[in-house]
DNA sequence: ATAGGGTGTCATCAC
DNA sequence: CTGTGATGACACCCT
C-alpha cells in the first residue's frame, strides 16, 4: 500500500503507518464477517488473508514507477496494478476493470454469478473502492491545478488593473497641477488689471476676489471671511500643492 | 543528501 | 444505510 513502509520486503508487523489501513481494512472484513466485529487490536491486526502477503499487509506494495519498469522489463508479467495481482493471487473471476468500472446493478449481478468467499469479497470491494478513488484523486488533482492557474491569471489580471489606475491616478494628478497653475496665472491676472476710482491698483494684501452665487466676480476687502479665489489666500483650508502665488 | 513533484491510498465528510 | 465523489494528509518514488 501507499504507506506500507518503504521496503517491500517487510514483514508486515514492521509496517507501522499502516494503522490506518490496517483499521480500514478490519472495518471492511468487519462488515462482512461480523464475527471479528469487536474483538480485540490483535484482530485488527490479522484480518485480511489477502493482504498478508510475503510483501506486506496488503499482499503487494505500490506499483512504483520501478515496479512498472521492473515488469517493462520482464517480458512475461504484463504491467499490473497491485490490486491486478491481489487479484490474480486470489483467483477473482472478474477483471479489475469490471470490478471498478461495472454500475452497481451490473456489478452485484456479476459477484452473485460466484460464489465467492468473504476475502475474494472483501478485496474486491477494495478494489472497486481504491480504483474509484484514484480517479477522483487524479481529478481532484487536476482540477486543484486549474484553480491555481486560474487564480494566477486573476492576479495578473489586478496587478494590470491596478496599474492602469495607478497611471490615471498619475495623469489626473499632472492635470490638477497644471489647472491650478493655470487658475493661479489667470487670478494674477485679472487682480492686476484692476484699479480702483483713482487708477491705482489693489493691493493683494487688502483684497481679494471672490466668486458669487450667481457666478460674478467680485473685488472684496480682505478682512472678508468666505469664498476668496485667491490661490494664495492663507485664510481658507488649501491643498498642500495649491499653487502659491 | 535533499527538495520538490507525482501518484496511490486512506480517512472523512457530504450528498 | 450504501455507494461514491471530493479532498486533506501521508508515504513513497523519482528526478
Amino acid at each position: 500500500m501507499g504507506r506500507m513502509g518503504g521496503s517491500e520486503d517487510s514483514p508486515p508487523a514492521i509496517c507501522q503507518p499502516k494503522v490506518r489501513e490496517t483499521f480500514s481494512f478490519f472495518n471492511t472484513f468487519a462488515k462482512l464477517v461480523p464475527e471479528v466485529s469487536g474483538s480485540g487490536v490483535e484482530h485488527v491486526q490479522h484480518n485480511h488473508t489477502y493482504h498478508m502477503s510475503p510483501e506486506g499487509p496488503s499482499g503487494l506494495s505500490r506499483p512504483t514507477a520501478r515496479d512498472k519498469q521492473r515488469n517493462r522489463k520482464n517480458d512475461h508479467e504484463r504491467t499490473l496494478t497491485r490490486d491486478e495481482k491481489r487479484a490474480r493471487a486470489m483467483n477473482l473471476p472478474i477483471s479489475c476493470e469490471d470490478i471498478i468500472n461495472l454500475p452497481m446493478d451490473e456489478f452485484n449481478e456479476r459477484i452473485s454469478k460466484y460464489d465467492l468467499t468473504e476475502a475474494q469479497l472483501s478485496l474486491i470491494r477494495d478494489i472497486r473502492r481504491r480504483g474509484k478513488n484514484k480517479v477522483a484523486a487524479q481529478n481532484c488533482r487536476k482540477r486543484k491545478l486549474d484553480q491555481i492557474l486560474h487564480l494566477a491569471d486573476e492576479v495578473k489580471a489586478i496587478q494590470n488593473r491596478k496599474n492602469e489606475l495607478y497611471n490615471e491616478f498619475e495623469y489626473l494628478n499632472s492635470e490638477r497641477t497644471r489647472i491650478k497653475h493655470k487658475f493661479s496665472l489667470l487670478y494674477r491676472h485679472i487682480f492686476q488689471s484692476l484699479r480702483d476710482p483713482d487708477g491705482n491698483p489693489y493691493s493683494p494684501h487688502e483684497y481679494s476676489l471672490q466668486q458669487s452665487a450667481d457666478g460674478s466676480i467680485l473685488l472684496v476687502p480682505r478682512s472678508s471671511p468666505s469664498h476668496s479665489m485667491d490661490p494664495s489666500a492663507s485664510n481658507k483650508p488649501r491643498g498642500k500643492d495649491d499653487p502659491k502665488q
